[in-house]
RNA sequence: GUCUCCAUCGUCCAGUGGUCAGGACACAGCCCUUUCAAGGCUGCGACACGGGUUCGACUCCCGUUGGAGACGCCA
């Protein structure tokens, strides 16, 4: 059997939409497990609507996700004067035929159909002009786009995920496929390039199922072998209609700003559709192109359930080694104006070790840890009043002493001030924990206290401590 | 409206003729705990409906209902 070849063929139209990238993941996961070719092919006809930056942005979020192509990219713009080439052919065999019936008359025509509530579908009125008749009109210089003569019959295929489908020709029309400016119409042009491209394998959204049947006869008047197709459910939002703009996030590059992890959104978008069975949720791409097959992708409809992206993602944030992802994560400090080129690596990675598993999102992760890089600029209200009370503020001023002659200055001599301290004056360890919290963070929450003390350090904790004790916050 | 696709907890998935219908997210409660989070445990919660086929249907067939998608000289 020829090598597996599959495409992914996004339209430019400003941002890579989940929808495209769940799809351009199947392919990759089916194209890598197969040892076939991932192809990147961007359909551009549209001139007016696609631009150089929306492709890149495209490739950007391609990149991101890690799906690595290994053609491409292909513009259709590029091929774009060649498509009509096939035409004089196509003429020849009576496949298609001109179509002089302008866009109004066209508009007129279906209103009147659409008035009695009937379907509206191409009437052939040109169908069967005779040849004086399309030469008076040539003559006339009439514009005229072409059409695909439909013959009787059914058109079916076997989609690899829905199996058997099947339509009955009179339900198809005699569809264009060249404009009257000898622009091509994108099922011709899809086709055609599936065919220069050698596809195998065509995996795309449901919604090309309807398309699929016209493009299954373009490619019996091109003598070609149709590739095989699989048509994946769609991802819906909450009112389970298809995800759009409008209704959601859909670009893939808004969720990597607001800090989901690349490997995260690939495992979430991947099993809206499918799982290979059994109770795996967690897989890495790898493991993912081992485990796939189409025979497992559902074929309802999945809703882009945030909770659980959500959910996902703060687990592969706990799981992430602290190196990379300080090195995700600095954009993020950035943004939030947090200054983190004073600290140490060391230091750095000991932060992120510490909020790791409290961060949902990587934007948090600036916002949970800023107070180890700046001075506390507002004091938790609730925490003030529950905590900095003047008797804990009285056990704070022995606490500072005891804590100024600690020569080694880590977790676990801190916390030995600490033990030997509550024992002493018979405290809970709640009872000086939470106000030295609130001197060192200005949170009634974070980190493990110890662990922040330690990578605070003995000079910033002892005058964190004197800023408390000596304001009259109170 | 026509055609096509689809139908298991609120959501994402397991299930392929005999299961107490399983897991995950979410939600609620409890435990753990220096806070938050994480983690552990428990609970809540589904086979759309009606006919067949069968000794036996969530599973197979038909219909109904419901939902979605497509019906462009867009892609």
């Amino acid at each position: 059997m020829a090598q597996p070849r599959l495409r992914i063929a996004p339209s430019p139209t400003g941002y890579l939409h989940v929808g495209t990238a769940r799809t351009a993941l199947y392919n990759y996961l089916y194209a890598k497990q197969q040892n076939g070719v991932f192809v990147l092919r961007i359909e551009d006809t549209d001139v007016e609507r696609s631009s150089k930056e929306m492709t890149e942005i495209i490739i950007e979020g391609l990149k991101w996700l890690g799906l690595n192509y290994d053609e491409g990219p292909f513009f259709q713009s590029d091929y774009f004067k060649h498509y009509t080439d096939y035409i004089p052919e196509l003429e020849k065999t009576g496949g298609i035929y001109r179509c002089f019936c302008t866009p109004k008359e066209l508009d007129e025509r279906k209103n009147i159909v659409m008035a009695e509530k009937k379907a509206w579908k191409y009437d052939r009125k040109c169908a069967h002009l005779t040849k004086d008749e399309i030469n008076k009109n040539l003559e006339s210089k009439k514009p005229f786009a072409w059409r695909v003569r439909i013959p009787e019959g059914k058109t079916n295929y076997d989609d690899m995920i829905h199996g058997i489908i099947e339509k009955d020709n009179s339900e198809i029309e005699d569809f264009i496929i060249v404009r009257s400016d000898n622009t091509p119409i994108y099922n011709f042009a899809v086709v055609v390039d599936d065919v220069r491209m050698k596809i195998t394998h065509v995996v795309r959204g449901d919604d090309h199922i309807s398309n699929t049947f016209k493009q299954i006869h373009i490619y019996r008047l091109l003598n070609a072998e149709p590739p095989r197709f699989a048509h994946l459910p769609l991802i819906l939002d909450e009112n389970k209609a298809k995800l759009s703009k409008r209704t959601g996030t859909v670009s893939v590059l808004a969720f990597r700003d607001m800090g989901v992890l690349p490997e995260a959104f690939v495992n979430f978008i991947a099993l809206i559709g499918w799982n290979p069975g059994g109770d795996k949720e967690i897989m890495s791409l790898d493991e993912m192109v081992k485990l796939f097959s189409f025979e497992k992708v559902t074929k309802k409809g999945g809703v882009f359930d945030y909770k659980k992206l959500e959910w996902m993602n703060s687990k592969y944030i706990t799981n992430y080694d602290s190196k990379k992802l300080l090195e995700i994560t600095k954009p993020f400090f950035k943004e939030a104006g947090i200054d983190i080129s004073q600290v140490s690596e060391e230091t750095l990675f000991k932060i992120m070790d510490s909020v790791k598993e409290k961060a949902r999102y990587l934007k948090d992760i600036p916002q949970l840890t800023k107070f180890f890089f700046e001075e506390i600029k507002e004091y938790d209200e609730k925490g003030k009043s529950k905590f900095l009370t003047p008797d804990r503020i009285e056990h704070l001023k022995v606490l500072k002493e005891r804590l100024m002659n600690v020569e080694i200055f880590n977790h676990d001599s801190v916390e030995a001030v600490y033990k030997a301290y509550a024992e002493e004056k018979s405290l809970k360890g709640a009872d000086i924990i939470h106000p030295t919290r609130m001197a060192l963070s200005g949170k009634t929450e974070g980190p493990s206290l110890f662990l922040m003390m330690e990578i605070m350090g003995k000079e910033r904790v002892l005058s964190r401590l004197t800023k408390i004790i000596e304001s009259d916050i109170l």
